[in-house]
RNA sequence: GCGGUCGUAGCUCAAUUGGAUAGAGCAACAGGCUACGAACUUGUAGGCUGGGGGUUCGAGUCCCUCCGACCGCGCCA
């Protein structure tokens, strides 16, 4: 019998009960994992919440719920080794033989283990979007380590994922560059020649300049801007986005689409967005612009779409990249940078004003503070201070970085310590839980050939230890910690869930020796070890961190 | 000024979306290798969850109100 069924089978029993007694309740029955173990595996709150209308103490209420279900259902002394009231809640606890039962499954589903087959639903991600200025920084770097991990959580749990990147390539940003790379090229002549105010200082232009030069000659010198800047803005924008490019594919992130701002206007998708915004009447004219009746949708002004000369908004943008999202998927999700907290509203009323009220989730990937120890670094960009995401990744490596990222809840700042995230010694939470899974392999390793190919189907009924129950049922918890991270758009959990296996294999480790006398305990618990081992190494791959055979 | 996100142990962060005595890691202190990797582990200490009020069987979580941090508030992108 499977956890879920056993807990179907009281959950059913508990119904049934409640039915008969207060036939005018529907007494759902919803379980949690308590926070403190003694409290059980399982807890529910059934007659804490039904205590009121039925007008009984509610802890007199579960003491008869449970007499009550246990006649529906002689089978639950079988399945549960405890049932108990404590306070109101009914705190369950599985038999042994539940847990080993899950631990069979894991080992015969192995890496398919907590995966759902295609569920038709399409879901489009974006995240990681930068302008087209300049190489990637820190807080692209957390977008993308949430973004990745939620793309491998859904597609884990059966959602078709299209992953999307889009280039703010439309707009005068692009001539800002343009000016910004020229005037490097002109310095390359004549060292005094001004930078423009507007521009983008970094050095990292410098090389694009040169290489125009190296390809071109002078023959820009002389020049007028008209002739120049196109070229030099589309050559900046190219070599950037390339750079982009590699940085992400160097992160392990991948995209299906990178979608330039600028030709969603040249084939006509802005056009559409207006026009849907037109027919719904949404629309009015003023001053000679185009406006969105916004706050007709809690936002706190109306937008312009299309401003007198006729030239669209970038809002006017959103809405035709979003109108195209909204109709070619069922869930929508956009993650923005910390900047963008007073678009969440806006777009959301966007959605709404479409025609898809809640199909579109905007998360914000919280602020990062780089340090080094105590010392903030990084923070004044105008000083030309910028720490890129590949100098991060040079300086800790592609695992520490996403666990790093993923670690926090989205919605909450981070601080980066670049210090702590290269220890090897001590209170590296990276390297904990990679050490977690090579310990595991190490031991594999020293066990004999035999005993792991028996251990595919040996009996589990010696796995009685608390150590050994606590950590099958952490690893039984796989699946609906994926779930709730799809559910939620909370990457992090699986980051914490990893640490969390770790630690409770490490436990086992400690109190129980696996490579034993006993070969029935033997075998029992080297099949503990590869189902540890499996999941571990699922829940790393989904947060983009290797699962190291040894360090 | 308006709006948003946030405020939890000395530090970095959780808390299964309203559940039980608010939990981990690090730092501090005290233990554990003649056993499969001590990059591990056991224990102690550490809290008025920014302050105050409210909602109810029950609040870190929801409502109101102050305080504080960050971010938005353009016919920029």
């Amino acid at each position: 019998m499977e956890v879920d069924d056993a807990l179907r089978v009281f959950a059913d029993a508990v119904t049934g009960a409640v039915a008969a007694r207060y036939p005018s309740e529907h007494g759902s029955v919803a379980f949690e994992a308590p926070r403190r173990p003694e409290f059980g595996d399982f807890s529910t709150n059934v007659a804490l919440t039904l205590a009121k209308t039925a007008r009984r103490a509610p802890q007199d209420l579960a003491i008869d719920l449970i007499d009550e279900a246990k006649q529906r259902a002689p089978e639950l002394d079988g399945l549960f080794s405890t049932i108990e009231p404590v306070a109101g809640f009914i705190n369950l606890r599985l038999a042994p033989a539940v847990w080993h039962r899950a631990i069979a499954r894991i080992l015969h589903e192995g890496e398919r283990f907590g995966s759902k087959p295609s569920n038709g639903m399409r879901v489009s991600l974006e995240f990681g979007s930068a302008n087209p200025t300049g190489p990637l920084v820190v807080v692209q770097g957390r977008s993308m380590s949430i973004g990745a991990t939620l793309t491998n959580a859904m597609r884990f749990c059966g959602y078709d994922v299209f992953v999307e990147w889009i280039i703010n390539d439309a707009g005068r940003q692009l001539d800002a560059l343009g000016r910004s790379v020229y005037a490097r090229y002109r310095q390359s002549f004549e060292p005094s020649y001004p930078f423009p105010e507007d521009g983008y200082p970094g050095d990292y232009l410098v090389p694009i300049a040169h290489r125009i030069r190296e390809r071109d000659g002078d023959r820009w010198v002389g020049a007028g801007e008209s002739e120049w800047l196109p070229y030099f803005s589309k050559s900046a924008r190219d070599e950037i986005v390339a750079d982009q490019q590699r940085t992400a594919r160097r992160f392990g992130v991948e995209y299906d689409r990178w979608q330039s701002e600028s030709e969603l206007h040249e084939a006509g998708k802005v056009r559409e967005g207006v026009d849907r915004l037109r027919e719904l009447g949404l629309t009015y004219e003023q001053d000679g612009a185009l406006f969105f009746r916004a706050t007709r949708f809690a936002d706190d002004k109306d937008r312009v779409l299309l401003r007198g000369d006729g030239r669209p908004t970038y809002f006017c943008m959103d809405v035709a990249y979003h109108y195209q999202k909204l109709r070619d998927s069922d869930r929508v999700v956009d993650i923005l940078g910390p900047d963008h907290h007073g678009y969440i509203e806006r777009l959301k009323g966007l959605s709404a004003a479409l025609g898809f009220p809640g199909r579109l989730d905007v998360a914000i990937a919280q602020q990062v503070t780089l340090m080094r120890g105590d010392e903030q670094v990084g923070v004044s960009k105008r000083a030309g201070e910028i720490v890129t995401l590949d100098e991060i990744l040079d300086e800790v490596g592609v695992d520490a970085a996403h666990f790093f990222f993923i670690l926090p809840a989205v919605e909450s700042p981070l601080q980066f310590d670049l210090k702590l995230a290269v220890e090897k010694e001590n209170e590296n939470p990276v390297y904990y839980v990679q050490y977690g899974h090579a310990r595991i392999a190490s031991v594999l390793r020293r066990a004999l050939p035999d005993d792991v190919r028996a251990a595919e189907s040996a009996s589990l009924a010696p796995l009685v230890h608390s150590a050994e129950l606590a950590l099958a049922r952490r690893l039984a918890e796989f699946p609906s910690v994926v779930a709730g991270v799809v559910e939620h758009l909370a990457p992090h959990r699986l980051a914490r869930y990893a640490r969390d296996v770790a630690a409770d294999f490490h436990q086992f480790y400690t109190e129980c020796k696996i490579l034993t006398g006993d070969a029935e305990t033997r075998r029992a618990r080297i099949a503990l070890s590869l189902a540890s081992k499996t999941v571990l190494a699922r829940a790393l791959s989904l947060v983009g961190v290797s699962a190291p055979e040894s360090m």
